[in-house]
RNA sequence: AGGCACGUAGCUCAGUGGCUAGAGCGCCGCCUUGACACGGCGGAGGUCGGCGGUUCAAUCCCGCCCGUGCCUACCA
């Protein structure tokens, strides 16, 4: 036997007090440095976290909170499991969000041309300042802004973050505007230029008229929006008829480059091969046909403008058709002169008469204003009436937006980069299900989407603050660049910025010169830095050695609505680099949704701070609620489930006051009931082992809590608690002592992931110093070794044969409606024959916890199994 | 329009081809016991979305339908 130190329980507060333990004990995890990252170990026993970086946009959310939990779980299991845990934690301050902020924060604005300025130091500009004109400023000088301004919301992330728990290793902090994640994003870049994999196309691509940048597929999202159809006749060169068609956009008329209609289609295979004239303008186009043409649709006859959309663009490539680009980059149309070349017209001076009402409209006003002419004008092709037919037929109909954006997206020829995706479908689809993704439902996402892909990746943006691409362009002698012959900057320059920085074997004054050379002033997109936090993490081409020990990582925790960005281009990028993928495990949290299940976000308005909550049920219960959920499922927000995890909260920290209060020896778990118990445990901890091995925490929670509570606290406790006192039997007390404190040392382990501050907490009254282990986040797994040396109980049931029939007693004082704590001076135990039997090894143990203090065995062959009755009970009268 | 998921007690959710379908919250009743009233004991409450099929047996498997959510497509 062996003495253990009891707690005097008179020295520990009478509540729990969470807000202390989370500050005590984060500082003790950061100074203790048990999260870090041991470089030293092999890959075999490490686990590795592909975190996402949030985008730091001063905006806290529960959701947030969440999903980063979920991660945490897992990754404060397998440390237990002795793996040494790889989890670094970002910031993702790219983007347009910041951007803005900064604008509007400094009142500047951004001319990647000019140079640095190394005086300039800008404070948050005065209402004074805001009324003139924006200073101009270097794409340097604005970045070092960017990272200024998010330098405050990464603080409250990270406050945020360390309150909520996460063991991050928070030595790998990075910032994806930082100078590392440049280079890496560069040197990303230039390896797909030497393979081969990016090129340059000047062909019509998405544009934003607001952002005035171009934009990935990805990045594209339809909305509902209300339009009309206008039924326009069209006349034909050297015919009697005209036709008539239906489009949503009659301001593209004066784009109008084709007609088209399916060739099977009676009502116009005559025309094919003939010119259409256009009404107002008078410009003869062809009429061919093409199966993409829908007879259902409309009049089923269409024009083909530059460009409405996709498959204009596709029609004006496949017919070689001219090229009409009416609307500017910003949205208006631009001037043009109907009668130059290009802008052929039957009446040059009619259309250029309506076209300069249309000219500097935004497409919205030029809409407008064209279907007034449209419907004012002289003259329809069969010469009865206006070219507009009837009134416009209002319809709801699906337009393109830039995700972020507020105005249709438009098509226009622009230079952008590209990385060739499209012809690698198929491996990207190999390598998406080579990786295991958890909720498995989760990969036809990614499957609908790679086979769906219908463009290349456009990776150049128009913008300031992001990572520039290294590239410059050589001058001719009329100084236009010449893009074929890119210069791409070498991977020992990295990171450069093209619009300050001078490529090889030219001088900056060179700059802009004919002969000279000039920087590609573009960024990239934000998600192809993103798309690299493996690498990131890993350090790859900086660091060959670290990258061989990380990647490709164990885990990448992510929410579903960017799978089709932030997974898709995670593998694709480890794809093209490595030929590899890029973890081993996708996994995927649902969404929170407020109580009506819609989804949680800003613009909605129905965000609850986590910060707040935080305060009012504590961090183990916020985290409670988060591990009760399971991967993939969407989760009501209800705040019933934080008060349930703050009462376990505080369950646990009664129930340990008790067990380890009990000054007692501690000797071999010998009784029967107590191996009894042992055996339980010890099924349940495989049961929540495998859970979590599955990612399946909130199973394996829900596995931990309900033997906690039903097997452990007021049952088990309740049961072994005359017996651990009672001096005239030491050897059973040193039993049962020893099987509570190893029952509340095992349940602290499996709780530690979920509940990290009150299962630390604990542990450090007694066992940090037992063991030797000085957090029970570094403590062993719960396991076989925790069991070793304990026999098996004869009967597996006898410790649920013992609660049985204590609940039995039980019940008979709750009918009796006296309290349970009431002496009983007699009472008839029933129980069928084989029951009774069974009962007997718990049976002193049931007696001393129901303050029994005679009892009679009844035998009753009616009763089922395991089931017992209390009868007749005698009441003690209640004591003074 | 196609795909994926979901539909179980008032609420939030488990669950399994087979005993009488579970938990927590909420509700009702009782009880202040020696770790805990931030507690304990007990109780009521369900045609497992609907219809059909496979099976000795279906909440579970299959089909259809209804409803909800998301993803993708549609954009003349």
């Amino acid at each position: 036997m062996a003495r253990v130190r009891a707690i005097d329980p008179a020295t520990l507060p009478k509540h729990f007090d969470a807000p202390a333990a989370e500050a005590r004990w984060d500082a003790a995890w950061e100074e203790s440095g048990i999260y870090r990252w041991d470089a030293a170990r092999p890959r075999d026993e490490t686990f590795v976290v592909d975190t996402p970086p949030p985008t730091v946009s001063g905006e806290l959310h529960v959701g947030h909170v969440f999903s980063y939990t979920h991660t945490d779980v897992v990754v404060r299991f397998q440390r237990m499991r002795g793996k040494n845990i790889f989890y670094p934690l970002g910031w993702d301050d790219n983007g347009v969000p910041t951007e803005r902020r900064v604008q509007n924060l400094f009142h500047v604005r951004c001319n990647p041309a000019l140079p640095r300025d190394p005086e300039l130091s800008l404070e948050p500009a005065t209402a004074k300042l805001r009324k003139k004109p924006p200073r101009v400023i270097s794409r340097p000088d604005f970045i070092d802004l960017c990272e200024r301004v998010t330098q405050e919301d990464e603080k409250a992330f990270l406050e945020l973050w360390r309150r909520v728990g996460l063991s991050v290793d928070w030595t790998t902090e990075y910032a994806t505007i930082d100078a590392r994640c440049r280079q890496l994003s560069q040197l990303s870049f230039r390896d797909l230029f030497e393979k081969g994999h990016v090129y340059q196309s000047d062909a019509p691509f998405m544009w934003d008229v607001d952002f005035q940048m171009a934009v990935a597929q990805a990045e594209v999202e339809d909305r509902e929006m209300p339009g009309a159809y206008h039924d326009l006749e069209f006349a034909v060169e050297g015919a009697d008829r005209g036709f008539v068609i239906s489009t949503t956009r009659p301001e593209l008329l004066p784009a109008c480059v084709g007609v088209t209609a399916h060739p099977e289609d009676t009502r116009y295979r005559d025309l094919f091969g003939k010119r259409a004239i256009t009404p107002l303008f008078r410009v003869p186009v062809p009429i061919f046909p093409s199966e993409k043409a829908d007879p259902e649709k409309g009049t089923g006859i269409l024009m083909v403008c530059t460009f409405g959309d996709q498959t204009d663009v596709e029609w004006w490539r496949e017919e070689e058709l001219a090229l009409r680009q009416l609307v500017g980059r910003n949205g208006r149309l631009v001037p043009v002169n109907f009668g130059d070349a290009g802008f052929e017209s039957a009446d040059p001076e009619a259309a250029n008469r309506y076209y300069g009402e249309l000219a500097g409209l935004f497409v919205s006003k030029a809409r407008r204003r064209i279907v007034e002419l449209l419907a004012d004008a002289e003259g329809s092709a069969t010469g009865s009436g206006p070219p507009l037919q009837g009134e416009p037929r209002a319809i709801e109909h699906a337009v393109r937006f830039y995700e972020k954006g507020e105005s249709p997206l438009e098509f226009l020829p622009t230079r952008q980069w590209f990385v060739r995706l499209l012809d690698k479908k198929d491996q990207l689809l190999a390598k998406g299900s080579e990786i295991a993704w958890h909720p498995h439902h989760m990969e036809h996402r990614f499957r609908d989407w790679t086979e769906n892909l219908g463009l290349d990746w456009c990776i150049s943006r128009q913008r300031y603050f992001g990572v520039p691409i290294p590239v410059w362009y050589p001058l001719d002698d009329a100084g236009e660049p010449d893009y074929d012959r890119a210069l791409v900057a070498p991977a020992e320059r990295l990171p450069v910025d093209p619009m300050t920085d001078v490529p090889e074997g030219y001088r900056e004054d060179q700059r802009g010169l004919p002969g000279g050379f000039a920087g590609e002033p573009d960024i990239f997109d934000t998600w192809f830095t993103s798309s690299l936090t493996p690498q990131i993490g890993s350090g790859w081409l900086l660091d060959t050695d670290r990258h061989g020990r990380l990647f490709p990582g164990d885990v990448r925790p992510q929410s579903h609505e960017i799978i089709r960005t932030w997974a898709f281009y995670t593998i694709a990028k480890a794809l093209l680099h490595e030929d590899s993928v890029p973890w081993h495990n996708v996994l995927i949290s649902g969404w929170i949704l407020d109580p009506d299940r819609k989804k949680m976000s800003k613009s909605i308005g129905n965000v609850v701070t986590p910060t707040h909550l935080l305060e009012q049920y504590t961090a183990d219960a916020v985290r409670y609620w988060s591990a009760s959920a399971r991967l993939g499922v969407d989760t009501a927000f209800d705040d019933k489930v934080f008060k349930i995890g703050k009462r376990l909260v505080t369950k646990l920290f009664n129930a340990s006051k008790f067990v380890l209060s009990q000054s007692a020896e501690v000797g071999p778990v010998s009784r029967e009931v107590d191996r009894a118990f042992v055996a339980e445990l010890s099924e349940r901890v495989a049961r929540a082992t495998a859970d979590l091995e599955r990612y399946e925490f909130g199973k394996a929670l829900q596995e931990t809590e309900s033997f906690f509570w039903t097997r452990f606290t007021d049952t088990t406790i309740e049961l072994l608690k005359g017996r651990a006192r009672d001096e005239s039997d030491p050897e059973g007390a040193a039993s049962a002592v020893a099987a509570l404190r190893l029952g509340l040392s095992v349940l602290l382990r499996l709780f530690a992931p979920v509940l990290p501050y009150i299962t630390e907490e604990v542990w450090n009254w007694a066992y940090a110093e037992e063991t030797g282990t000085p957090s029970v986040h570094a403590a062993a797994w719960p396991g076989d070794a925790d069991f070793a040396g304990i026999e098996a109980p004869e009967d597996a049931g006898s410790l649920d044969v013992a609660i049985e029939c204590w609940r039995a007693v039980m019940k008979a004082k709750a009918d009796g409606e006296v309290g349970m704590g009431r002496v009983i001076e007699r009472v008839e135990i029933a129980g069928n024959a084989a029951t009774l039997t069974r009962l007997a090894p718990g049976l002193p143990d049931v007696v001393a916890a129901v303050r029994c203090r005679a009892h009679e065995l009844v035998e009753d062959a009616a009763l089922e199994d395991g089931v017992f009755a209390a009868r007749n009970p005698v009441f003690a009268p209640k004591e003074g």
